[in-house]
DNA sequence: CTGTTAGCGCATTCAC
DNA sequence: GTGAATGCGCTAACAG
């Protein structure tokens, strides 16, 4: 591999005219702009990415810090983060947060390979996050709440979703509502329930233990709850699945039965996923602005790089979209 | 940020000693391990990891790069290459190709930041991938044929699908068959095609130029292209979509019209993307082994790495998933 | 406008 | 075992 100093020399300049001349700083005259260029033609000369950012200490790229990368995946979360930071002249790079404190992502966090980091994997532990965020090294963090002046918060307003969705059951006539949570550690999840709870109780509609199973955000948990459901006999009038692919295993579930949506059981999830709308029947849900959650995370790392004042902690808020699955 | 020689001096002894201790290299005496270690402890002392990429000239990481890391995702092809990075002692990152020929995942592959790619993303040119690849840089492309000896090829039978898929239609019994295809420079699309028309011709089954439309793999597509289908008044017998996302389309076109799938009509997709079974009907498709195409691919790398001799391509086989769309 | 020079932080000889 | 010295490839003063 050729490196600048060969360009140099067979340019016949001294090595930082080749620096400057390849990196468009305009101190060249275009003679030997053009002799530079020629020459890095003719080596099939291609920098060294590292060697360029330990000098810059600087990498001009942000991290996207998932669980695990081969999903479930927010694409719409994704493009938000993607079209900022292109926007903003930076590269995105995704990490996968396998293996946990031993992962790629704790490598990149730790090692600060990138400029930045959005954390989107509880697998990640606190402290790794809290000994990795610095003035120089913004993290904004999706799925939990860090005490640190340095990690800034995006999160949508779960309790508030909760409700909506709870609130619109109760006004369709609805007064028995089952609800699958995702799994117990799940912040988010807690949050849905609560508002389910208190939508319940200012309606003065009680609720029923057996009504209430755990899931894991999984198709799979929602299938195996809504059977569970099934057997038990008696059905409720309605379901609030926690997201929308636990929905997704439910009207599975109800498939196998003969038991037809909405016409005999009305349900409702929770994200509204891209797959949503193309179900039988289009699954009535709550949106998340997953768009908006991408794009402000990468608005406010880009606000700290300029050294802007910014807010460490934004909720955004959901909205009930109705399809065809609550009657 | 605390550097080695911080810790080396604050230890007392040389960088290289604390290099080797921080490195586990035995050469180093218990005790001064132990005065290194807690230095580094008490400085918390990162190592930057480009210093070290630099010097090693290896990042022992390899890198996937997506046409888009917005989805669609292939979960069970990531699954299948982070398995084999990971049992390998590897690190995976995902890159954006957004942007083409100046994208992120032009940099990572140009400028050498990791040790290896996979590529899954049309919109990088061959050019690029060719120039990047060597002895040193093995990289494996999932998705079209380049001819250089250091570029590795893994890819299902889409003749032998698109085969399988008509047959399967023919041998229930349908006549005219449409084909959606996918965009008209996609290899893959293309391939499945010839498969239809001779599964078409052995049949003896004249092909209908107005049962082909051309699609873009997105579910939208799908969907236009079915609602033209059916515009077009007399329906076919069966639809083959040239994948899944499009048949979702499809499905929800003839929703929209009260068309029924399969009582109206009968269609199948090619994929089999985690959905399907999910979708009402459940679609019939042809499954990509694509948890194997990923495993492979990750294995390739690896066995170029060791200096083992490894098979330039390889073409897995597709099989049938039969469900209910078709009748 | 161009060339000289000094590190960036680290791993790695090679003597001791 | 240990430590001094060297350079990976590049950028950025600083002189000229």
């Amino acid at each position: 591999m050729a490196t600048i100093k060969d360009v140099a020399k067979r340019a016949g300049v001294a090595v930082s005219t080749a620096s400057y001349a390849l990196n468009g700083v305009k101190k060249v005259s275009d003679a030997t702009l053009q002799k530079v260029l020629q020459a890095a033609e003719e080596l099939h000369y291609q920098k060294n990415g590292f060697a360029s950012d330990l000098k810059r200490t600087k990498t001009n790229t942000i991290a996207l810090i998932l669980r695990d990368l081969s999903g479930p995946f927010y694409s719409e979360l994704i493009r938000g983060i993607q079209e900022v930071t292109t926007a903003n002249g930076y590269d995105l790079i995704a990490c996968s947060a396998i293996g946990g404190d031993d992962s790629t992502a704790t490598k990149f966090l730790k090692e600060k390979r990138v400029d930045g980091a959005i954390v989107l994997a509880h697998n990640i532990s606190d402290d790794i996050i809290k000994a990795s965020a610095n003035a120089d090294f913004p993290v904004v963090v999706l799925d939990r709440h860090l005490d640190n002046p340095h990690i800034l918060h995006v999160e949508v307003d779960n309790y508030q979703g909760g409700w909506i969705a709870t609130e619109h059951l109760i006004e369709k006539g609805h007064k028995s509502i089952a609800f699958i949570s995702g799994p117990k550690n799940s912040h988010d999840s807690e949050m849905r329930y609560k508002g389910y709870r208190d939508a319940l109780e200012k309606h003065n509609l009680t609720f029923q233990s057996r009504f209430k199973f755990t899931g894991d955000f999984q198709r799979e948990s929602g299938y195996r709850s809504t059977k569970m459901l099934i057997a038990q006999q008696n059905l409720p009038d309605a379901i609030f699945y926690a997201n929308d692919e636990m929905a997704i295993g439910g009207l599975k579930a109800f498939a196998d039965n003969g038991i037809r949506v909405p016409e005999d059981i009305s349900i409702i999830g929770f994200d509204d996923i891209q797959i949503s709308e193309y179900l039988n029947p289009p699954l009535t849900t709550i949106r998340q602005p997953k768009y908006e959650v991408g794009a402000l995370s990468a608005h406010m790392i880009f606000q700290l790089f300029t050294g802007e004042d910014v807010e460490k902690h934004y909720s955004l808020v959901t909205e009930l979209v109705e399809r065809e699955s609550v009657k």
